[in-house]
DNA sequence: GTAAATATTCAACGACCGTTGAGGAATAGT
DNA sequence: ACTATTCCTCAACGGTCGTTGAATATTTAC
C-alpha cells in the first residue's frame, strides 16, 4: 500500500453514490487491510475517487474519518442482536435458553453478515477484528459501540449457569471475544496450516462449531471453579511433574 | 506516540548494552503498542539513545528491524515449548497424555514468560497478538516462525483424538489461537466490563481456565462431528426457530 | 603499535504526511 | 431570478517519513 500509487488528479468521476460514503467505503476497506497508520488520506481519497480536501470537510480529522468507518455498522449491528437474544430468551419461557442458543445469538448476525452481507460487511469485521485486539483503540471503541450489549449477554449467560462464579463467565466471555475476532481477520493460515482442508474464509464451518465449542467451554470452568475441593483433584492435568496449587502458580 | 517528542540530539550515552540489543527493545516495545505503521525509526532510535542511521545499518530496513524483533523471542521460546510437549507425552506413556495437558505445554511457556519473564516478554507477546490477527504481517511471521511448533501440537491433539476428525482439530486450534491472542493484548476491556473483577494482566487465571475451557471445547465439537446422525437432533440448538440443515445455512 | 574491521555520528535527500483556506460548482429555498 | 447553503476542487503549508553516504569513533586482530 502506501507505496507508489498515481500521483495525478483525479479525473471528475460523477458517481451516484455520494463522496462521503464513497470515503467511508474505502476506508473501511483500506483499515482493515493495513490499519490506521498504514493508510494515508490520500490513500483513502484516490480509492474513492474524491479530492483530499472531502475527508477533513466530511469527518474533520482522519481519527475522526476512522471513528466514524467503525460507528457506521455498528450502530446496524447491535438492534439487530439485541432483538436476537430477546428473541431466543422469550422463546425458551418459562425455562431459560441453552448456552449455545445464547452464544448462537450473539455470534450469529456477525458472521451471516460476514460471509453474505458483501464485501464492506468482511473488511467492517476484519476491521473490528483488529481494533478489538489494539491496546490504542480497542479500549475506546468497542467500550463505546458495543459494551451495551455485551453486558445483556453476561446477564443471559448468568440466568444459563445460575451456580457459576460471575468472574468465570467475564474469563468465558474474553476466550470467546477472542475466538470470534481471529476468525474475522481471515489472515488464511488455518488454510496453509490444514493443507487446504479447513478455510478461513469458511464462515458457515464456523457457525457450526463456535457455539457448542465456547459452550462446551464455559460448562467446564464453570464446574471446576464452583468446586474447589474437587479441584485439587480434577486439576493434576496443569503439569503432570509438579504439584500446583490454588494460591500461586509454583512451576 | 508519533506526536511531539524532543527533537534534538541524544546525549553520548555510553550505556552497557550494545546499540544493536537496545534497539531492538525499544522497537518491541513501541511495535507492540502502536504497531508498525504507528511508530517511527526516529521514535525507536531515540527511546534507545541511539541515532537515526543506526537502524539502516544494523538491520537494512525498517521493515527487517520487525521482522527481527519478532525472530529474537521466538527462537528463545519454541525449544522450551517444543521439550515441554515432548514430556508430556513421555510421562503418559504407554498411553497419551490429557487434552488439558497438551494444551498446557502449549500456552504456560508463554503466559509464564508474559506474566514473570519482564516487560519485554510482556511487550512481546502483545506484538505476537497484533500480527496474529493481522492479514498484512500474519500469514509471512506466524508462519514461518510458529507453525513448525503448532503442527507438532496438531499431531498430539490426533493422538490424544483417535476418533476426532482432522478437520475438527484445525478448527479448535483456530480457536484456541485467538484465545490466547486476545489474552496477551491485554487491552482492560474485561476489567471495565467485569467492574474490576477479572483483570486483563492476570494471566494466572487465564492459565487456570484456558486449557479445561478449550480442552472441553474440543471435546465437544469433535463429538459433534462424529457422528451425524445424531447430529440434526442435537444441534437444533443454533436457531430456535428455524431449521437447520447441513448442508448449506438457511437461515 | 598499527592496521583492519566494526560501530556510530552527522547532515541531508526527496517523498509523503495531515490539514487548510480560498474559491468554484451544484443544489435548494424563496 | 436571486440567494443561501452544501458539496467539492485546487494549490499549498510546514512537518515528518525512511533512507543514505561520507566522515568519525571505537573495538578487534596481529
Amino acid at each position: 500500500m502506501r507505496a507508489m500509487l498515481k500521483r495525478r488528479r483525479a479525473p471528475k468521476k460523477t458517481s451516484a453514490r455520494p463522496g462521503k460514503e464513497r470515503i467511508l467505503d474505502s476506508a473501511e476497506e483500506l483499515f482493515a487491510r493495513h490499519g490506521f497508520y498504514g493508510v494515508s488520506v490520500r490513500d483513502i481519497t484516490e480509492a474513492a475517487n474524491v479530492d483530499v480536501a472531502l475527508v477533513n470537510y466530511h469527518f474533520g480529522s482522519k481519527r475522526e474519518l476512522f471513528a466514524a468507518v467503525f460507528q457506521r455498522r455498528a450502530e446496524m449491528l447491535n438492534p439487530e442482536r439485541l432483538a436476537r437474544l430477546d428473541e431466543v430468551r422469550r422463546a425458551a419461557l418459562p425455562g431459560v435458553p441453552t448456552l449455545e442458543d445464547i452464544i448462537n445469538s450473539f455470534t450469529y448476525p456477525l458472521l451471516e453478515r460476514s460471509a453474505r452481507g458483501g464485501p464492506g460487511w468482511k473488511s467492517y469485521f476484519a476491521l473490528v477484528a483488529q481494533v478489538n485486539n489494539s491496546p490504542e483503540w480497542g479500549p475506546v471503541l468497542m467500550t463505546q459501540y458495543f459494551d451495551p450489549l455485551v453486558e445483556r449477554l453476561i446477564a443471559a449467560l448468568r440466568e444459563a449457569l445460575p451456580d457459576c462464579p460471575i468472574r468465570e463467565i467475564y474469563w468465558g466471555y474474553q476466550f470467546l471475544t477472542g475466538a470470534l475476532t481471529i476468525t474475522f481477520a481471515e489472515t488464511g493460515r488455518i488454510d496453509k496450516l490444514s493443507g487446504g482442508l479447513c478455510k478461513s474464509s469458511d464462515l458457515d464451518s464456523v457457525h457450526e462449531r463456535l457455539p457448542p465449542y465456547i459452550a462446551a467451554g464455559f460448562r467446564a470452568i464453570c464446574g471446576v471453579r464452583s468446586t474447589l475441593v474437587e479441584e485439587q483433584a480434577s486439576l493434576k492435568h496443569l503439569n503432570p511433574t509438579r504439584s500446583r496449587n490454588r494460591s500461586k502458580k509454583t512451576e
